[in-house]
DNA sequence: CTTGACCCTGACATGATGTCAAGGTTGATG
DNA sequence: CATCAACCTTGACATCATGTCAGGGTCAAG
């Protein structure tokens, strides 16, 4: 299978494609006699779980890390399953970050008229001293 | 005030305003003979100014939006709330993707045993062609 | 043989930030 | 005065995941 075909069934880029191939992600695939890429069943299936792990937001380095203990059949769940609870933590902690600043973000906003005139509460907290 | 003392009452590393300055956000600071910046209590707000909007998480693009309109005697508070709304809006939406990835994930994490045993639905699901 | 749809590599860009290198300045101490 | 530490300067490279573009090769259908 071209790379074209690959990135239609699993929806990774391309140039993604590449670029995981560059890393370590994926090994190199086997090569055409005009130099194209050739993709197997195996590949495309190692394509489509780092397309799910992405979609989880795990960062490359995280899915390379899962995808040894995929290769490796001496693994134990218990090591998978400490990998995807940290990161389920770790995206715990950022959403709670960003509803954090969304609130401190409204509670500014709820003092300022939104009309014509041009005091606004909202710069005037933006400009003050802040404890970081 | 130099650049290190500007930096450590704002809280702004010196990298960064260095940064702003070029790319506009901040306006080029008198420079003594020896070229050192010299920043006045005015730069210094308004580097305050752009560090509380960082921390709730505006781009430096939208910092530049909101400067114009901090800067702007004829701006009207609406304009300032509508960006504003529309950022804490734009929060809200990467907080829950956030918190929906986190969903999936700990969903798929029920299932696994996390014992020594090497079977593992976490790496299975991945492994699974997925709604995109 | 031409055209369009593929494929190849390599390079540059994004955004916000860190870090490092190589050098000038200043103030204090020996 | 020499030196040393603590400043300051600019410029460049790195991060992370991804897009895009340039310049070229390949292939199949008309």
């Amino acid at each position: 299978m071209n790379i074209g075909q690959a990135s239609k069934t699993t929806g990774v880029s391309e140039r993604m494609i590449r670029h995981y191939e560059r890393v370590g992600l994926m090994p190199p695939p086997d090569r055409r006699d005009n130099g194209y890429r050739d993709y197997s069943p195996q590949s495309v299936e190692r394509l489509r779980f780092i397309a799910n792990a992405r979609d989880l937001g795990f960062s490359l380095e995280e899915i390379a890390t899962l995808l040894g203990l995929w290769d490796d059949r001496e693994r134990t769940s218990s090591e998978v399953k400490t990998v995807a609870l940290a990161h389920a933590e770790d995206l715990g902690r950022k959403a709670a970050a960003l509803e954090a600043m969304r609130c401190a973000l409204l509670e500014l906003a709820e003092g300022c008229s939104g009309d014509n005139r041009p005091d606004c509460p909202i710069l005037s907290g933006l400009a003050e001293r802040r404890a970081r």
